[in-house]
RNA sequence: GGCGGGGUAGCUCAGUUGGUAGAGCAGAGGACUGAAAAUCCUUGUGUCGGCAGUUCGAUUCUGCCCCUUGCCA
């Protein structure tokens, strides 16, 4: 696991050249067809080459959530592991890798009563009386959430459904368990080299058709999907299409918000896998890969 | 050459009825259990263009100069 712009897909498939594993990917993004250049998605030689899962399984008007990839990776997990293979779990979404090698509590889920909520609770009078209504059953959450709307709602849904606080009920990433024998790395680079790379390959994504794909999925109706329209960059290349932007204005900006998800990934990575090897990766990683493989053949 | 608008944090700019200044963006750090490429929090000392004058005190007023920009020649 590492930040977008780490080289991760690629040192993949540098490992699975010579280890017999199959990649399950980790990608919140990936997962919908149709968005490929602007997810960096891995291509169809190399998915031809080595078997890829969670991969183009949706449509861009399906939702997505941590529950369905947990499970699909599970699935994919147990697939793999049956043919006598190694699965490889490459990816950038934390959170879902978080949530894959250590489980997640069995809280229950109403994406219904959550839009009632949302709609309850709607702009600033609406976020003061959601905190001090989730104050009243689970201080701790909002001492923990602040003034974090969209978790501040789940944490009222699991209380209003259950009866009890969501802070209660979650348990199960306290013990820093791992749910799999797995070798666990982190690969990144360092900062400065890290965002050379994601501005060099911003450019490359744009001259590779982003810009006609993001035309097709927003005539598809991607700005107004449940979870793919947050892509980064797409909504930022529809304001381009709308003339609302140049188009040094618009790489820029893509460049930015790039930058500052490499970032908060990594503060994810750094502090929420205390299991993981961190690796910062240089020019090229063919010392990192050999690493792993011996992990594994020896 | 004439008249005017500007010169303030890396960038765009606000502001100080004279008591040495603040937003957004960028940068840095953090949080995170069913939207996570999302969402949220913390973090801003900079010769306030230069020199001189008025003043107890000037970035704020005055004068000159420099740079920039617009209009007129």
């Amino acid at each position: 696991m590492g930040p977008t712009g780490s080289g991760k897909s690629a040192l993949a498939l540098k490992i699975a050249e010579k280890l017999p594993c199959e990649i399950i990917s980790a990608d919140s993004m990936q997962v919908y067809r149709g968005m490929d250049i602007g997810t960096a998605k891995p291509t169809l030689e190399e998915q031809k080459y080595i078997k890829h899962h969670l991969i183009d399984i949706l449509d861009i008007h399906e939702r997505l959530d941590v529950f369905f990839y947990v499970e699909k990776a599970q699935l994919a997990i147990a697939e793999i592991l049956e043919k006598k293979k190694i699965p490889l779990i490459v990816g950038g979404s934390g959170m879902y890798i978080r949530a894959l090698l250590y489980g997640l509590d069995p809280l229950p889920s109403s994406p219904s009563l959550r839009a009632d909520l949302r709609a309850k609770y709607e702009g600033e009078e609406g976020l003061q009386a959601l905190i001090s209504d989730i104050e009243k059953v689970d201080a701790k959450a909002v001492g923990i959430l602040g003034k974090n709307r969209r978790k501040l709602i789940r944490a009222l849904e699991v209380f209003l459904i259950t009866g009890k606080s969501i802070t209660q009920q979650q348990e199960i990433w306290e013990d820093n368990k791992l749910k799999y024998n797995a070798a666990v790395y982190f690969v990144t680079r360092k900062r400065a080299e890290l965002f050379d790379r994601i501005n060099l390959r911003a450019g490359i994504m744009l001259k590779q058709g982003w810009i006609e794909e993001t035309e097709n999925l927003v005539a598809n109706g991607l700005l107004n999907t449940p979870t793919a329209w947050q892509a980064i960059g797409y909504n930022i290349i529809a304001k381009y299409l709308n003339s609302e932007l140049d188009y040094k204005e618009m790489e820029t900006r893509i460049v930015s918000a790039t930058k500052k998800y490499a970032r908060r990934q990594e503060t994810w990575f750094n502090n929420q896998h205390p299991e993981a090897e961190k690796k910062i990766l240089t020019l090229d990683n063919c010392c990192l890969s050999d690493e792993i493989i011996n992990r594994f053949t020896s």
